[in-house]
Parts: structure tokens; C-alpha cells; sequence
DNA sequence: GGCGCCATGTAAACCGTTACATGATTCA
DNA sequence: TGAATCATGTAACGGTTTACATGGCGCC
């Protein structure tokens, strides 16, 4: 949801400009999500007002000069305290992507934890789900019983998936 | 994300209230998602005002008097013409999944051609996800190769479904 | 010359959330 | 008495998109 903190979080990685910030979004558009320059460009002075990264313009003689931002020191603690939050009932997915990867930042044991709690999430919707697509059952429109079929699959693929790779983990 | 026009369709299968639907919406918050009733109500006084839904106020001795919202023959023409127009490069999965909830309005012929589209769209993602995991390979840090390997399953999992329900169509 | 890419930026509009207000009923 | 559910609504705020503006380079 807030890119100002996803946004950081790959300053953390290395310093980028934003349009590189742009075009990474951009490939990542249909896993997570592109924000458009009129969100990146604010957001990184936002970040820069608040001290958390730095600029460097860097000319070139060809193509335009560049804005290559910077994470601070403060920028990184910020960042730690944020990716330190507890999940509460977020569950997004573009969020748990968001803050996935982001989890250089993370010890493997919270990584673990991490993972292990949006399992459990992710398993409370998929019973969830499986009630209603129950009682609605026939009667109910082909539209919306694909629509919890998929859902079905979806959520059963991601405890899946949740599972191995944390078997991976250990 | 527009949840105009999938309120307007909800309400194209029986008639309900901001209530009725805010609850049905909470159901599938995980699926799709859920607006507020900050949200919901607007939206239903400004269908009101574009005479695509009428109103009765359902009186009640017990409970409060519910508005109860049915859709209009305008109503079901704007619909229509909402889920015929083309898909673009849309492809947000919230989006695919409010309007394959509407599918009630569709053809069988329109549904499969649908769902047709959304493969191939997913098929390109998916080439162009395998393409960037595969440049960042080695190196790139733990939480990217996860992401991207989530990305991977999902895609994966959502063209099988497809062409499984496409078949099941036949 | 025109198009597309690189690169940055701003302002208005849009849509949604958050937080509030109201008020009746039911249950502990 | 207080909390929870039912039921509707408004206003301020916030984040994002859309649409604009600028300007140089390389290519056909």
C-alpha cells in the first residue's frame, strides 16, 4: 500500500535515481505494483525532507543529469522499525510481497516467524472462503462460483508454496 | 478498483442495501477486497443521482428502516456496456475477479473469450517474470528470489486454472 | 522533422479511508 | 449500565493517477 517504505527499502539495496525506481516498479507491475513518477518523484523528497536518504546529482554528458538517492543511516533505522511491525490483519498480498522482499533486512528467524504467520492467515481466509463458497453453493451464479473457486486455488497454492519454502529454510 | 460498477452489478442480481452489501464485500475482503461504508454509501447516492439504481426504504419495527437499492434498466445497460468494454492491459487481479464475479451478465461464448484474454495476459507476465528472475539469478538478496519465486507459482497456478475451466467450459 | 527514450517535476482530480455523528434494539 | 449489532450518513485527510511542462539525445 505505502510505497514510501518499499521505496526505501530498495534504496537500502543500492542507491538508485528514480526513474530506476520507476523502471524497477515497472517489471515488477503485475507481481506487486507500479506507482507512476507522479507518486515516486514526491515520495522521494518526502524521504529526503526527512533526512532518511541523500541525493547525489550526477551529470552526464549525453543523456540528463541523474538524481541518485541514497539511504542514511537514519533511513536504514526507520526501515528496520518498519519491517519490525507486527502484520496486525493486513494481509495484503502486494504487501506481504512488499515486505518480502525486503527480507535482506530480516534474521532468518524472523523471516521464519514472518512467513509462518501469513500462513496462518492465509489459512484462517481459506476456511473462511470454503464456508461461504459452501452455503452459497448452487443457486449461486457460475461468475461467482469461479470467482471461489479460484480463490480456493489461490489460497491453497500460497499455504503450499508458504510450507516448502519454509521447509527450504530450515 | 473502480467498485462502482461491481456494486451496480451486485445489486444486478438482487436488490440490497449499503449494509447488505458492505457485509457481502467484508466476506470477500481477502478475494478482492472491501470498501468502507465511507465508501459504499457515496457510491450508491451517486448511482442513485445517474438513475442506474432506485431506492425503498424498507421499514422495519424492530431494526432501523434499511434502503434497499434496485438496479434499473439504464442501470443494466451501463453494466453491460462496463463488462463488454475491452480488457486493455489491465490485469489487476482484483479487477479480473470483481468482473469474472459478474459473469452472470456474460455469454458463455464472452466468458471464455474473457478468460482466454486473461491466460494469454498472465502467460506474458509470467515469460516476463521468468525473464527477470533469471537476470538477477545469483546475487540478488533472499527476499527477491522468494518473491519472484512466489510470482512464478502464481502465475503458474492461475494459467492451469484457467485452462482447466476453460476445458470444464467446453 | 518527428518519434521515442531519458529524466525530472508539478497540480488538479479521483477514490478511498479514517473518524466522527446519530439512534434504536438486544444481551449480559 | 454498557457493549454489540443494525443501519445510515458526512467531512477531512491521504495517497495515487492523470495530465501537463520541460529539455536534450539518437534514430529513421
Amino acid at each position: 500500500m505505502n510505497f514510501r517504505y518499499f521505496i526505501l527499502g530498495l534504496l537500502a539495496e543500492q542507491p538508485m535515481s528514480g526513474y530506476d525506481i520507476k523502471l524497477f516498479l515497472k517489471s515488477l507491475d503485475w507481481l506487486i505494483a507500479s506507482p507512476s513518477f507522479g507518486s515516486v518523484y514526491p515520495t522521494l523528497h518526502s524521504l529526503l525532507e526527512d533526512a532518511l536518504v541523500t541525493v547525489d546529482v550526477v551529470e552526464n554528458d549525453d543523456k540528463p543529469a541523474r538524481k541518485v538517492y541514497t539511504i542514511t543511516e537514519a533511513g536504514r533505522q526507520a526501515l528496520r522499525a518498519w519491517i519490525g511491525q507486527p502484520l496486525e490483519c493486513d494481509i495484503s498480498l502486494k504487501t506481504f510481497l512488499m515486505r518480502l522482499m525486503l527480507a535482506g533486512n530480516l534474521s532468518r528467524d524472523e523471516l521464519v516467524t514472518y512467513l509462518q504467520k501469513r500462513r496462518s492467515q492465509v489459512k484462517v481466509h481459506l476456511d473462511a472462503l470454503e464456508k461461504i463458497a459452501g452455503e452459497h453453493d448452487e443457486a449461486v451464479g457460475l461468475g461467482k462460483r469461479l470467482a471461489f473457486d479460484f480463490g480456493l486455488t489461490a489460497a491453497t497454492t500460497e499455504i503450499h508454496w508458504l510450507t516448502q519454502t519454509l521447509e527450504g529454510l530450515s
